[in-house]
DNA sequence: TGGCATTTTCAAAGCGCTTTGGCTTGGTTT
DNA sequence: AAACCAAGCCAAAGCGCTTTGAAAATGCCA
């Protein structure tokens, strides 16, 4: 069932029909119930494609999926997911994944760009001067990032979470516990959360007067395996830590399995708070001593993600405005005053 | 640049530059070269909108995704992403996600087909007599099923693993290892692959005249506080169990935690077998004991499945050919002799 | 050289929608 | 009564590609 049958059927023009089901003011009110009556009754949907051609709205929000042989997805991204799918569904927009050299993305945003495949694309991860910010900038793509970069010279839309003042809060935690060497394992440090991180704990030491220094952070990408070694090589320091801030669950595992192996206990012997992005599958207050974190979920922001795009898709936002969410503090069982 | 500049520019018809560049026969070689390099040159791309209204092809491969607010996507699909975004890479195939109300997914699936939206669809997670394949198969749009399902009256193109083998491999070990109370932690046991794997250590318990039991079962979603609770409650029967399969490395943090709690040691007091998809960022060999396991990646079988689905698209496969992948049995610490 | 089969090219007709510009109709103004 | 206007509708021209059916060019043979 197409246009020019339905038409037919009602003894209209393509015209009127068409603009009917679309809400313009041209068309009687009588003729449009009549065909809006029609289209429903016959189960009439407009062919996406012949839409798409004819006005370059694509109806799909895109992601330019980094890919490669040694790439790996970030396990944080299904959750993204979910609530950016949430949100999407409602709205009955999809979502493209266009997988790209991981080394190489702009050739795939420049494809995509070109194509009219979607209609905004969002950004995540974003580094210092990210390249690919500047270049959607360029081509007039409509984007938005989640997260933040450094360093662009132009105003961008974006949202992203409180990372430094959540590290910033952590870590004055434990100052005010008395620790004064505080470790930071880090993830990615060439983005940009893993650097607002980094500050935020670095301003809570520079309080009582000490340096985050080189030795007393890790960084690297987040895996179990990672925590753990971390944590091992931090713990061989001639002055160890005495606490530890860790920028995901998932190295948080492999941080408590270490400080096991050395027959450390938490948080007699080290303290130690983790970043939650509040997977359904990992929870904090089940880890052997509940973990005390910095609480944002992810998938709340996937959902805000998608009704701005929406937003700025339909053109009802179009200013480059920055939203930045505060981020919870849960104290919980692994922190405790520092040892003497 | 569009095609009619093009050919306008070399002084052709739209007719030869299209039939040039799709390597139709009926053009001369040399008129070809022509063509294929002024198109380099310019940098000409056809627009996928047109070509896609006038062939129907989309050039995109589909996934329904369930969504609702209580829904949450499988963590293991971001390392099937991997895979499939690998291979899609390389043959410029987008991926589209189509977010459905988790409880009906059929109005998103006849959307998709009707829309001509994508060229194929892959359907993970089947269970038993599953509607979606039914669907799909009187849609006639070409799909794929990552798994199988069961009591369907056609045959449909599927990839899986062969569960069934995995765990009654791993149930045989156990048994030879003295073991005879033997209890799953499976996953969701209205899918198939659940049953698959409830099936195989039945069979394997069954060479040693042993029944498994209701109580010996439990099956849930898997997160690490489900592995957790099944473990607690297993450990409370009358007669507990000796050795634990477990469905997923998820689960299998919170089993570990849960023995710990009760103070029972791998694998003296108990042993234990998960299932490992190999994710990146969490792995067996890793375990405060390292952990036997079933092994498969998924990462791999969403490249496979890439692979098959673009070969159906273009025709080079259109059987309804089921392929079963052996799973490895890979023996680690945890499994010992059971205890007298 | 004429006739015929091949090769190579083209004009035009879709694909199914949106949108421009114009045509009626009936009512209001001067 | 002529002149104007708004409301409501329509025909037709795109959007940029593929594909059909036919025409022109070429080669081959008798």
């Amino acid at each position: 069932m197409n246009l020019k049958q339905l038409a037919l059927m009602l003894d209209l023009s393509q015209t009127t029909v068409s603009r009917a089901l679309n809400g313009y003011p041209e068309v009687n009110e009588e003729t449009r119930r009549r065909v809006v009556d029609a289209a429903k009754r016959h189960g009439y949907r407009p062919n996406p494609s012949a839409r798409r051609l004819a006005t370059g709205k694509a109806g799909m929000i895109g992601y330019v999926l980094p890919t490669g042989a040694s790439v790996d997805i970030d396990p944080h991204f299904v959750e993204f997911l979910s609530g950016l799918g949430d949100y999407a569904r409602s709205h009955e927009l999809d979502l493209v994944l266009s997988p790209a050299e991981a080394d190489d993305e702009e050739t795939t945003y420049r494809r995509v760009a070109a194509n009219k495949q979607v209609d905004a694309v969002y950004v995540s991860a974003p580094r210092p001067k990210d390249r690919r910010i500047a270049l959607l900038h360029q081509l007039g793509l409509p984007f938005l990032v989640h997260g933040r970069s450094e360093g662009l010279d132009f105003p961008y839309p974006h949202l992203d979470i409180d990372n430094e003042g959540a590290f910033h809060e952590a870590g004055r935690l434990l100052v005010q516990l008395g620790h004064r060497r505080i470790a930071l394992i880090n993830g990615d440090d060439t983005q940009t959360f893993a650097i607002f991180r980094e500050r935020g704990l670095r301003r809570a030491l520079a309080v009582s007067g000490v340096e985050l220094m080189p030795p007393m952070i890790r960084s690297a990408g987040m895996t179990e395996e990672n925590g753990y070694r971390a944590t091992r090589s931090l713990l061989e320091l001639d002055v160890a830590p005495t606490a530890i801030l860790c920028s995901s669950l998932i190295m948080g595992l492999g941080v408590v399995r270490a400080l096991c192996d050395l027959g450390l206990s938490v948080p007699k012997d080290i303290s130690l708070v983790a970043h939650d992005d509040v997977f359904p599958w990992l929870r904090p207050e089940n880890f052997p001593v509940p973990l005390s974190t910095t609480r944002s979920s992810i998938r709340a922001a996937g959902a805000r993600i998608a009704e701005r795009l929406a937003a700025r898709i339909s053109g009802l936002e179009d200013d480059p405005r920055g939203e930045v969410w505060p981020v919870d503090l849960v104290v919980r069982g692994s922190v405790a005053g520092a040892p003497l």
